[in-house]
DNA sequence: GATCCACAGGAATCCTCGGGGT
DNA sequence: ACCCCGAGGATTCCTGTGGATC
């Protein structure tokens, strides 16, 4: 029944592990920020408050794993534990975080966006002590109204664990109350992989996610060569290398296969993000893409012309600075002399 | 060095949308 | 059917900045 091309169609046995949202039961290379993060949230599991923490570095460093790991982690010896992972860009109002947070304890099911009184949600969130309540605010940074964060670091069971890629951008804009209560959290650092330390946690993917032999140490080195320290752009090169060997009902994933989706898998992950922008984000990211390097004086004029309904120069200001928190641009110079690039 | 000018970004205000109350 | 309200996007107005020009 089984003949050798059913064999060969299998060569994933679990897609989910191949999927970059995937936590898996045990973490590489992280376990000093693990001990890191487990510690400062340790008073919970005694009753106690635990101190806001702060996860930052490049993104594909394995700061929402992390967290994740370390949750599931916290929640094997704490009964009673709430935790919700709220994503800031997705969320990015107070009302849509403040939504997510109280879904996270059950109790959205009646809110609705115009009836709800303001501070209702928060009132909500403040009245609730049934469990300690860690919250994962991810990408943070992209968070549009951060005295959000004043209110919730005043909930008393209420723990934050806060990640975004670099630590400016979450204390720039912060007032000074907020500051000085957020500047002495706890921070940690995640660094790029190493190019051993990529090739073990693709090793592990390999174990759990397909057939034994489907590839080799030297094609794993060449996924995390290309990964250049980012995981999530390892798996993306791994995952999308598993599926198309399977298509092609090949046995292994060949160094030609791994060349052949590198850059597929590459912009599949950038797509993920320009998936999110706006029709005018955009427009103005794919004129910037296209020229390589324009004047902001030149990009109005060609984004203009691009779309049907061009919106002020000074929106358009607020969607290139959106464009560049989100890392698909970059700027240089100052006033007159300013340019915008892609990022590479 | 004074002046000009393109540009950035903050603040106030306007506009639109969607749902609830009467 | 109508009005009202709040949220969030868009616009307008404005000030500050720094390169360019003479």
């Amino acid at each position: 029944m089984c003949s050798v091309v059913v064999i060969e169609s299998c060569m994933i046995t679990d897609a989910r592990v191949l999927q970059p949202e995937f936590v898996p039961g045990d973490v590489k290379h992280r376990t000093n920020e693990v001990s890191h993060l487990s510690d400062t949230l340790r008073p919970i599991t005694e009753g106690g408050h635990a101190e806001t923490s702060l996860l930052y570095g490049p993104s594909g460093a394995g700061k929402t794993c992390i967290a994740r790991y370390t949750i599931e982690e916290l929640r094997e010896h704490v009964v009673a534990l709430d935790h919700q992972y709220v994503n800031c860009w997705e969320d990015h109002t107070r009302f849509k975080t403040l939504h997510r947070l109280l879904e996270g304890i059950n109790k959205a099911f009646d809110i609705h966006r115009q009836s709800t009184p303001k501070d209702e949600l928060l009132a909500r969130l403040r009245d609730y002590d049934d469990a300690p309540y860690v919250v994962i605010l991810d990408e943070v940074d992209q968070l549009e109204d951060k005295s959000l964060l004043y209110d919730l670091y005043r909930i008393s069971n209420l723990t934050m664990v806060l990640i975004a890629n670099r630590t400016e951008d979450v204390f720039a804009d912060l007032d000074e109350r907020l500051n000085s209560r957020l500047q002495p959290c706890t921070r940690i650092k995640f660094g790029r992989y190493s190019l051993d330390q990529l090739v073990t946690i693709l090793e592990d993917r390999v174990r759990w996610g397909v057939e034994p032999d489907a590839i080799g140490t030297e094609q794993l080195e060449l996924i995390a060569d290309h990964a250049a320290g980012d995981a999530r752009i390892a798996i993306g090169i791994f995952r999308n290398a598993a599926r198309v060997a399977q298509q092609n009902s090949h046995t292994q994933i060949t160094a030609d296969v791994i060349e052949d989706v590198v850059s597929e898998a590459k912009s599949e992950i950038r797509q993920k993000t320009t998936d999110k922008l706006t029709e005018h984000q955009q427009a103005l990211y794919d004129i910037i893409t296209d020229t390589g390097e324009i004047s902001p004086g030149d990009l109005y004029e060609q984004y203009c012309s691009a779309v049907d309904d061009p919106k002020t120069q000074r929106m358009v200001r607020n969607h290139l600075s959106k464009l560049e928190q989100y890392n698909l641009i970059s700027t240089s110079g100052a006033t007159k002399a300013r340019t915008y690039q892609p990022c590479t």
